[in-house]
DNA sequence: TTGTTTGCAAACCTTTTGCACGTTA
DNA sequence: TAACGTGCAAAAGGTTTGCAAACAA
């Protein structure tokens, strides 16, 4: 299985990031930018939870959930973060500029998350978007069901 | 623009809903009747708030909230409504036996929700989830920007 | 210095649960 | 009458906010 972010990319998206928010006139805190370099190491989405809890494993100090919610929220306003919604916890994964993105299956009994990618569907997914009398921005794509292992 | 659902297949799922009910050997209180009744009418779906409010807009005994949650949980587990996870907040609406189903488009300047329905992406949704190490069971497409009304 | 960022605690909101009472089959 | 359904209040998460101290520019 082949990763949906390349290493060069995720790096890619943190030189992004540190820049966007330099650029946005905003400061360089210590819990935000923990916040950045977690989520430039991921390939798909975490919870606000799983991201402290991360860096609650990593040396240094360990934010507060209110930085990092506030990390999230900053972020998301400036397009770096993409929040999905899959069920009662939100989830947060960087968005990257070029509007490659991809989308989630949720097992139903073990709750993994895995990203999918098809193409056939984004193209789909435009076409109908194109002849709606509503202005699309982006979307997000969930399956439901059972991962391979919890199936087999 | 067309109804997504006609006034003969609400009716429809109303009296399936009321069979299912039945046939799980569950009893016919009030409240879980009038949330039936009420979703009966919807098109859409729609928050536990949302379900309480109209039902107290309602002549008859407004039911509590946790009745509401505990009737639209019943449902779901009879598989009668689908809930749709949307943003922050839950919202459920009436799931129709035939597989007949419809997505949304949500206006993130009013937060309108718009249903949607399109065969050629059902169809590219279906042809990539038969590809994928992943049993599908369902699936769930939320499109994000602005509605027709705030966009002009 | 000035405004931003952070941490803590409290507040908030949605959803769930415990329990006693009413109701259905 | 035995089990289920309901309402109320309390509890339980997840997320946001107020505020004072720490910090970057």
């Amino acid at each position: 299985m082949s990763p949906v972010t390349t290493k060069s990319e995720r790096a890619e998206w943190a030189r992004h990031a540190e820049a966007s928010i330099t650029a946005a006139g905003l400061r360089a805190g210590g819990a935000r930018k923990a916040v950045v370099d977690l989520l430039a190491q991921q390939d798909c989405c975490l919870s606000a939870q799983e991201i402290r809890d991360a860096l609650a494993a990593e040396a240094g100090p360990t934010p507060g959930m209110a930085s990092v919610y506030r990390a999230l929220d900053t972020l998301a306003d400036l397009h770096l973060v993409h929040r999905v919604d899959l069920g009662q916890v939100a989830k947060y994964e960087p968005a990257h500029p070029g509007g490659d993105h991809h989308h989630h299956a949720v097992c139903r009994e073990c709750g993994a998350v895995v990203p999918i990618e098809d193409d056939a569907v984004e193209a789909a997914i435009h076409a109908m978007a194109d002849r709606l009398a509503f202005d699309v921005e982006g979307h997000d794509i969930t399956l439901r069901g059972r991962c391979a292992r919890c199936a087999r």
